[in-house]
DNA sequence: ACTCCGCTTGACCAGGTGGTCAAGTACGAT
DNA sequence: ATCGTACTTGACCACCTGGTCAAGCGGAGT
């Protein structure tokens, strides 16, 4: 697409985006047809074909903007810090606090990774975010901080730790997001045979 | 449904699963429509009818005879080994083991999870499996072998960890069942801090 | 006052969709 | 041989889908 807005069409395109990542969580991006999406929006549907091209283009468009926004604020949050373990931590945390926000995005994204269409945009996303992972476990075993092992392998075992806590227990029982973050770092710095030497927990 | 079957039936009742399964996982459910999967088989459409009273049936049996199926193959490995460490150990290698040979179902399970008709369905499914670790993880805290927390989260993360790296190291990579299995077991027992003594890793 | 163009309208389309059903076929039991 | 019923056929249906487009609107620039 990409074509000139005024700060009106802005609008509109961002109205469209919102309404149809809401309804695309709640009943799923097939069964929400366009007709749906300009309704709900009270607006003819010529208007959604002057801002995308299909509704598969606004699908994928809401995926890379969720997926840029994520890594934005893992990026801001972890600032310059430069310990890796901590920047893994407070990566995991702001990821946390995000998508508690963006609970829909969620499971977009979910859904994306199940359909032959969406998948390889998704895997290009999260080959990223492994990335980013990976290269923080790296640094953090050339520094002697935790032994060595497949980074890679860890790196995924952490994400999907996060991935799995979040989803159970940030968006579906609804606790707050330092507790869950405080619960992934616990089970990936120490595992089952964590020995949690002093109390944690953050507030 | 639930209808008098012939052996002839039966088998025909197979075949459309089986195929369905395949077509779903492929393509995504929603765009495989019932003509493609009758044409496929190179039967009426009212043979699917016969065996089925829906699309959306079809799909919760073919979901529900998986995860059975599963939970069966975990509990056949660890039969009746009294060690709640050894028992979670084994599951985790059944499960891969099972994942391994109906990759189509892991899939097709991701899927259902997104759309709010199906999404009751697995979570059902989900509450079963978490309980089942739960309950290993529970009585190993109970026997001293590991330290005491909160053993429900606890046993979402270990399923989180297999989930991923099933998904990533078995299905993507492909990856031998057993020596994914071998890197869940090692993350979740000792997780990123993990001095691991002596070489292990399986055949 | 007029023009221009970003934006909006909604009837319309071709092509599917899930699902039905009257009719017929295959086959085991008698 | 015939009968009953488990199974199969495929034309058919109402409805809905994503997408198009000629026509019109409205507000900023002149």
């Amino acid at each position: 697409m990409a074509k000139q807005l005024t700060p009106r069409g802005e609008q509109r395109r961002n109205e469209l985006l919102a309404f149809a990542t809401k309804r695309f969580a709640a009943n799923g991006y097939h069964p929400t047809s366009v007709a749906e999406l300009v309704d709900g929006l009270g607006v003819g549907k010529g208007v959604f074909y002057w801002y995308f091209d299909s509704k598969e283009e606004l699908f994928v468009e809401i995926l890379r903007e969720a997926e840029r926004a994520l890594r934005r604020a893992q990026w801001e949050a972890m600032d310059d810090d430069p310990d890796p373990i901590r920047r893994l931590e407070t990566g995991i945390r702001a990821s946390m606090h995000w998508w508690n926000e963006h609970r829909d995005l969620y499971r977009l994204i979910e859904f994306a990774r199940t359909e032959a269409s969406f998948a390889s945009g998704v895997r290009k996303g999260e080959k990223v975010a492994l990335d980013d992972t990976r290269k923080l476990v790296q640094a953090a075993m050339d520094a002697g901080q935790i032994p060595d092992g497949n980074a890679v392998v860890t790196a995924q075992a952490i994400l999907g730790v996060s991935s799995v806590l979040a989803r159970t227990q940030l968006l579906g029982r609804k606790r707050p997001p330092d507790e869950v973050a405080d619960e992934v770092i616990d089970f990936c710095r120490y595992g089952l045979n964590g020995t949690r030497p002093e109390a944690r927990r953050s507030a």
